[in-house]
Parts: structure tokens; C-alpha cells; sequence
DNA sequence: AGCTTTCGCTACGACTCGTAGCGTAATGCC
DNA sequence: GGCATTACGCTACGAGTCGTAGCGAAAGCT
């Protein structure tokens, strides 16, 4: 997770279990408390280490959090459903419940804040959190056009900017509807969404 | 902007020039310091007030970054460009270089993320911030149907929906791209967004 | 055994927070 | 002009958090 201790084999381990306690405990910290008002401190004593040992393995609190939250995104899954509009009100879903969540509303916009002035953390979420949900947008894409539900782009710059055009709007509008306007993306939402991203993806390349 | 005393006509009247030094020192407060190394006294110093007379204003910080990041999105207008795409790609653009400001990246995240665990505020930025926006989105989607290039919804709550649904994409996708995704939401980029945007609204109004 | 690294614990200076108290300044009302 | 009322600048304060240093004990490897 954090730094690769590979010239170290001497001496006592790391406690493994010590890590799952403290994101666990940095998740319930999150949802009684919010991103402001959490403490390294607490998130020590709720996970029954010292708080040294906190600052031992990360940073500070946005790399705490950041970790944590990501943990969250582990569960998302693109299971075929037989149709590129069924694959994307299925992630689109998933995605959506687990904003829903406190611990994810709480840390995640919090922790991308902060990483507007800090690289080193913008990299953390991009490798720990983003590329996750990247893949399945790759995956989904390259499902739908072995379809031919989606035309074949032979270039691979411009194929890149159409992967991340979608990531961007189909992440960005679940996120914002979530979180911005607090509002919840329930399936009907998702239906409405899905039928508009398809239309947009489905038409001809033509440049205006 | 806070609280209205309108029954209080007398005693000494507050300085409407502490309210605009204030908030402009938070913006380059913002911009220096980012978010979470900005501090209210620090504001008050560079502002040239007592930090006591801040705190007699704002509730905290929140409030405060959220009036100060609101006089950004001030200057977003919607001139007739003739036809729907060139309004939409108008208008993204404004609120793209809004959006990359150093002071509006660090500044907005982190209020959005602490309105997840206040009221208060997540209504004082949909007053303050959303209001404005949503308002070119009803305007633009108005002229464009009496332009003919989008179905009238006689159905104001199914228009409402369409509303939100718009908005959400669009503002959340530009979010998306600038602050998570890190990329420019260059002209490149908001030309390729408009083009899927307007093939999605376009479509036909079937229910799948 | 001996070596190495981690762990728990305590204590610490530095910093920020938000508020109370006080004297002064600026307005409206009589 | 005088008076009530409110805002302002300033100082000081307790409370809380931060991140680190130092120590002895524990848990591995060779």
C-alpha cells in the first residue's frame, strides 16, 4: 500500500492486521464524524494501535483517507449483461451505492480537494481509486464494440481521449448528482442517464 | 449576503468594504495556502480587520470560502451564439476557466465535501453557486427549444427532471475532467463533450 | 543466543480555534 | 447637540490538535 520495503527482510514484521484496523477504523471515524472533525488521534484509539504507529505507515489524513475510501471502490464489478445499455446501468448503480454511502461522501470530495495542491496525493487517488474505475470503462467499451454496438476507433491517441470523455462525464454526472446536488441516483435516474450517454456515443464520428 | 437585519436601522452600520477586502483576501488566501492550511485569522491579518469582527460575520470557514469562491462564478453569461452547440461550448468554457483557477480548485471541493455533513451549507451553496449555474441551463435549454433544436416537455415535472439531468452531466463532468482527472478541459475537449452532449438530448424521447 | 525493526506509551512545543472583555468609532433618533 | 445602539480593533485566554522524540518491550530472522 505504502512505501515497498524490499531491501528489509530483518527485524519484526509489520502487523497486517494493524493496517485493516486502522482503514476500518478511519471509515467509521468518517461516517460519525466527516473528514473535518476526524483526528489521528481518534482513529488511533478506535483501532487500538498508538498513534505513532499511525504516523509510522502514512503521511497524514488525506493518504489515511484516501486509502481507506479506496477500499470502498474494491467491490465494483462489470458482470456481461448482454448489452452495452444493461453493462452501464449496472456499474452506473454500483457506482452510485457506494457514493451513497457516508464514508465515501465524507472522505472522497475531501481527499480530492486537497489533492489540487499536493501531486504526490492527486497520484495516490489516481493509482488507488481512478484507474479501478478506468478499467471498467475500458472494459466496457472494448465489450460493446466486439458487440458492434459501438464503432471501432483504429487510433489509439484518439481512442484514449474517447475512453476518458466518457470516464469523465459518466463519473462526473453520478458524482455530481450525488453529491452536488444531493440527490439520489436511483434507477430511474440511471435509466435517463444511460439512454442519454448512449445516444451521444452511438452517433457518427463526423467533426464539426 | 448573511444574515438580513432589516429591523436594525440603527447603530453603526457594517463596512461593505470589510465584506469585499475580506473576501478577496480569502480567494488569495486560497490561492497561496490552499484549503487546509488557511486559516481565519491569517484572512483577517491580510484583509486588515480584527479577526474578531470575521467571526462576527461568518459562522467559520466554510461559510466564508463558500461566499468567497461564489463571487467567481459571477462573471458566467450566456450571449446568443446562434445555434445550441455554440452556447453550450460558450458556456462550458467560461465555467472551465473558472474552474481552473487555483482558487476555485482548492476552495470548491472542500466546501461541496464539508456540505456533505451540513445542511446549512450544502443549501447556502445551492443558493450561492448552483442557483447561478442551473439558471444558464434553463435559459440556454428555452432558447434552444424555441430554436427547434430540442422537444418541448409540456410535463414540467419530466422538464425538471431533463433540467437536472443536464446539468448534472454537464457540470459534473467538467468538475470531473479539471479536478480529478487533472486535464485541461481545453476547447479540444468541449467541443468532443458538446458533440455527445447535443446527440444525447437530441434523440428521440422513446422509454426503453 | 544476537541483531533488527516495529510497537505502545508518555511527554512535549507549536499552532489554531473560537470567545470574552473592554474601550473606541460611527450611525439613527430625539 | 446628546443619547442609545451597533460595529470595530485589540488583547488575552483555555481548549484542542498536530507531529515528533525518546524509551523499553515485543517479534521476527540467521
Amino acid at each position: 500500500m505504502q512505501s515497498r520495503t524490499p531491501a528489509s527482510r530483518t527485524g519484526r514484521p509489520r502487523s497486517a492486521a494493524a493496517d485493516t484496523a486502522i482503514l476500518a477504523a478511519t471509515r467509521d471515524a468518517l461516517v460519525e464524524l466527516g473528514w473535518s472533525k476526524l483526528t489521528l488521534g481518534d482513529v488511533a484509539t478506535r483501532a487500538g494501535v498508538a498513534k505513532t504507529t499511525l504516523y509510522r505507515r502514512w503521511a497524514g489524513k488525506p493518504e489515511l483517507v484516501c486509502d481507506a475510501v479506496a477500499e470502498l471502490f474494491d467491490e465494483l464489478e462489470l458482470p456481461d449483461r448482454g448489452s452495452l445499455a444493461a453493462d452501464i446501468e449496472g456499474v452506473v448503480l454500483q457506482f452510485a451505492a457506494i457514493l451513497a454511502r457516508p464514508e465515501a461522501k465524507s472522505g472522497l470530495m475531501a481527499v480530492v480537494a486537497e489533492s489540487t495542491r499536493d501531486d504526490a496525493l492527486r497520484e495516490r487517488i489516481r493509482a488507488s481509486i481512478v484507474e479501478r474505475q478506468m478499467r471498467l470503462v475500458l472494459e466496457g467499451r472494448a465489450r460493446a464494440q466486439s458487440r458492434g454496438e459501438l464503432p471501432a476507433e483504429p487510433d489509439p491517441a484518439e481512442s484514449a481521449r474517447t475512453v476518458d470523455l466518457i470516464f469523465d462525464v459518466v463519473a462526473g454526472a453520478v458524482v455530481h448528482r450525488t453529491l452536488v446536488s444531493g440527490k439520489p441516483a436511483d434507477e430511474d435516474w440511471v435509466h435517463s442517464f444511460t439512454r442519454v450517454l448512449l445516444l451521444g456515443l452511438s452517433g457518427s464520428s463526423e467533426q464539426t
